[in-house]
DNA sequence: GGCTGTGAAGGGCTTCACAGCC
DNA sequence: GGCTGTGAAGCCCTTCACAGCC
């Protein structure tokens, strides 16, 4: 079926940027992590050093939520994970259903991080038959032929695509048209979804494939060879051989997350080549 | 982040941007998709559809690897499917080695993309010697003793880590200590590395989050709320005296687009770990 | 006529740097 | 003195729209 098409000109949600949305559970995360050890407050280096982005994006991320710190102190730990939490919806529990219980659909029925943040698995759905029944994480599993039933009756708005990808978008309308409205998809598909439906989508292969790409670039500019890696000249098989160059460096690193940053020092290499 | 390196004003390492880079392997798998059906050639708009993106924005993606297309007729499928996986550097078969085979890297290890991708598992490493030997997707796993050996004999330059947060950092040291430059954390932790290492993450709570987000947002503008447990209403700060600045309004039918803007991660298997 | 390739315009996000308050 | 909050500048990416070629 494949509903409307997908993209719109991805509008910012309140007021509040999606980029900054995205950032905000690393910041609950590393905040929630200071209030276990009972710290009071942070300042903005500090926590931004925990959750791995620079002070001034932090400071800049906040302004948007609120004038929640004090100048010349910081931020005070238990009162910012509160406004976090509520801000991402975080203060009510949402119920959650997992379809395609096979390895991947079995480690996130395990996944510890549901209850602890918000959520709740409601149920795990699988269309074969002989996995009903069978508990899965201490949840027994249910046949797909149910899946209306269940995300109708359990009020369920948020649902995760475990299957394979051949059955992933039926899986989804299905999903859709029983009132889901947010979709987290682990298939390798682009899933069609009508307006108003929220998809994101993880996929592994293409984060290893963004990493090739990097890691190609790097075999082809170590020192010594600063001639570009264009058509020519495949590269090493197994580029392993390369020696980390700087030292560590002290508490935090230069990049993470899912932001990958680009890092080749490399001089100004013309824009590409054609063959 | 004061990390001692200091930020360079971000270098084009040649002249893909990092966002188009993130979009290649979606084209890619597209292009498969289309060469496995024998299809000759596609416009911009056809395969901008399959992958899910615009067609102005893939022509300008494609125009960065130079101009593989024929005006007024479109592109050679096969031609693209090998400048891309050039690009990408899948011309080469890159080892892998996964740490943690719990649920989650159980199903790492079972994932047929790789194969297929240009990666190669090389190694499933885990900590508990109960593991060692035991095979996992018809690998035997073995123990964390040998990872640096195993890295260093098989070249591996690109780790998967698994494991619970709790030992991320010292595994992602290890890796890095070992040879490995590129690492596709799963684990909730911000991994610190040395400049010149690559870090991608995938964290599912993170993913929920987002979508929690766009979800109360949801239920509170739409007139008959319907999916939510209930309606989320917005609760009031903690008698705190600084309320948002910015008016509540703007309700745009924000949400993001499957394709997310920030930097590209979503795969084929995803992320988690046990906190 | 059809479709690619691309300069130019437009937005959004990040970074700077400093005013403002404790 | 210390640290937050934020206008302003800069950068990168997306989108537009059309020139250029088949």
């Amino acid at each position: 079926m494949a509903t409307g098409r997908t993209h719109r000109p991805a509008t910012r949600s309140r007021g509040i940027p999606e980029a900054t949305v995205a950032r905000l559970p690393l910041y609950l995360r590393a905040l929630t992590a200071l209030s276990e050890r009972s710290v009071p407050t942070v300042s903005s280096e500090e926590l931004a050093s925990a959750a791995g982005v620079n002070s001034a994006k932090l400071r800049k991320d906040f302004s948007y939520l609120g004038s929640y710190g004090t100048r010349g102190v910081g931020y005070d730990v238990e009162y910012l994970v509160y406004q976090i939490s509520r801000e991402l919806g975080l203060t009510q529990d949402w119920p959650v259903v997992i379809v395609g219980i096979g390895n991947l659909g079995a480690a996130l029925a395990g996944y510890g991080g549901f209850a602890s943040r918000g959520f709740r698995v409601a149920a795990l759905i699988d269309a074969d038959p002989a996995m009903t029944g069978k508990p899965v994480a201490g949840i027994p599993v249910q046949h797909s032929d149910d899946l209306e039933k269940i995300v109708t009756e359990d009020g369920v708005s948020i649902g995760v695509i475990a299957t394979p990808a051949g059955v992933a978008q039926q899986v989804c309308d299905r999903l859709v048209a029983a009132g889901v409205t947010s979709i987290l998809n682990f298939a390798p598909t682009v899933l069609s979804v009508p307006d108003g439906v929220d998809v994101r989508k993880v996929d592994l292969s293409i984060e290893l494939q963004i990493l090739a790409f990097h890691e190609q670039r790097k075999a082809g500019e170590e020192p010594g060879a600063d001639s570009g890696p264009e058509a020519a000249a495949p590269a090493e098989p197994a580029g392993a051989a390369v020696a980390p160059p700087a030292a560590r460096t002290a508490q935090d690193s230069g990049r993470t997350a899912q932001d990958s940053g680009r890092k080749g020092p490399d001089g100004d290499m013309p824009a590409v080549m054609p063959a």
